[in-house]
DNA sequence: AATACAAGTAAGTAAGCACTCACTTTATGT
DNA sequence: ACATAAAGTGAGTGCTTACTTACTTGTATT
């Protein structure tokens, strides 16, 4: 054991890997919430415990520090399969070409995600503003798959009859925006809900039916 | 005449106002492309073709620099009506109740204003992030009365008979979700436009049309 | 108990930051 | 022509930053 007092909280010497890992959680924290020049490799050392000189020892400078987080969060999402892929009752609704569920479920589970991820919403609009890359590998990782899926399974409904003959890629925008324009809001421009304050169930229900009516024939 | 060679474009001495807002409008490009920490006085200064004292001079502070942005930019709206109270097309369109042209006329004016404001997008995006506070006058002076606007149309619809029942506000950020994210793609996430290479005016109708298909009974 | 190695630190360094001050240049009204 | 006031500068100040170095402490193994 090389902790001390485990159930205070208070640690006095870690192992390597241990070490490693809470300051990289820390950074994530401190660079979500402040943006990658908005914080100092003191404010993560403090925050971590230790003198800023091991924080230097496990990541050789701050930029690699802030790569760490790209792969931590990457291995995340890239164990092979996309959310969608890996979700069952997405995958029944498509097979059954359960439009309503198709996107109702989509939907609920994006939002969901985002409410217990709101440090990687964050960090994503830094990095981006801030030009650092992870806006990039998510971009081609998981958006760029992400219109393919949809708009894949648009395209069937068309060929269905089903679905009116809009371009599928507009219709993903649309979708795509109701809930991520909804998320950012939560997160972040109105995290007190003053302008509107619903359930994920209830946004995810109604974004459905308002692209499904909109967009059947 | 206080400019040498005004053709070339080479100025040596300006009058106070001139250089005052010469500094304002580099300021406002440079902390909108890299943000208030990552911007420096010293580029400021260098880009405005002074020494940095001067900039201080015009501004006490970073701080104050900022902040006169803030009145500078709220001026521009502030002229005492909002954008679609003073736009004829759209006060005709509500007075005729046509729906198509009240959505489709304010979706198309928005995204062409977010095309030739990419500046004021970004700095919004920034100042939310940094916790500054432009974002928090913009979301009262501007946000706050635009969901009042477009809610109150649709309950008006609503009450004819023509629109489901549906919460008013959800409508709004649905609608709002779809042109702001586009907006958004456009001007930070995919400038490229890979995913989605389309006009303003097919974007505008494609989601009127989807949204009043989704929402009307 | 001695060793050896990893965990940890105090006290730096050089560069960059916002901001200042003593000073020089230039246009203009009399 | 010359005084004057405003436009403009170079060379700083003290503080913060990312990063380093030379050193100390703790602990698992023999």
């Amino acid at each position: 054991m090389t902790k001390t007092t485990e159930n205070t909280g208070i640690t006095s010497r870690m192992a390597g890997d241990e070490r490693h890992e809470q300051i990289l959680r820390v950074a994530i924290k401190l660079f979500s919430l402040n943006g990658f020049r908005g914080t100092t490799t003191k404010k993560i050392a403090e925050q971590s415990g230790v003198s800023e000189a091991m924080v230097f020892r496990h990541f050789a400078t701050k930029d690699e520090l802030y790569s760490a987080i790209l792969d931590h969060k990457s291995c995340v999402i890239d164990n092979g399969m996309l959310p969608w892929e890996e979700d069952s009752v997405e995958q029944k609704a498509i097979a059954e070409k359960d439009d309503y569920n198709v996107f109702y479920n989509f939907a609920l589970k994006a939002m969901q995600h985002h409410e217990t991820d709101e440090d990687f919403m964050r960090l994503l609009l830094f990095s981006k503003l801030e030009d650092h890359k992870l806006s990039e590998m998510f971009f081609e990782q998981f958006v760029s798959p992400l219109y393919e899926f949809l708009g894949s399974y648009i395209k069937e409904r068309q060929l269905d009859g089903v679905f009116r003959e809009i371009e599928p890629k507009i219709i993903v925008r649309s979708f795509l925006g109701m809930i991520i324009h909804h998320s950012l809001n939560n997160i972040l421009w109105d995290k007190k809900r003053s302008l509107l304050d619903i359930s994920n169930e209830d946004a995810a229900k109604n974004f459905t039916e308002i692209l499904l009516n909109g967009v059947k024939k």
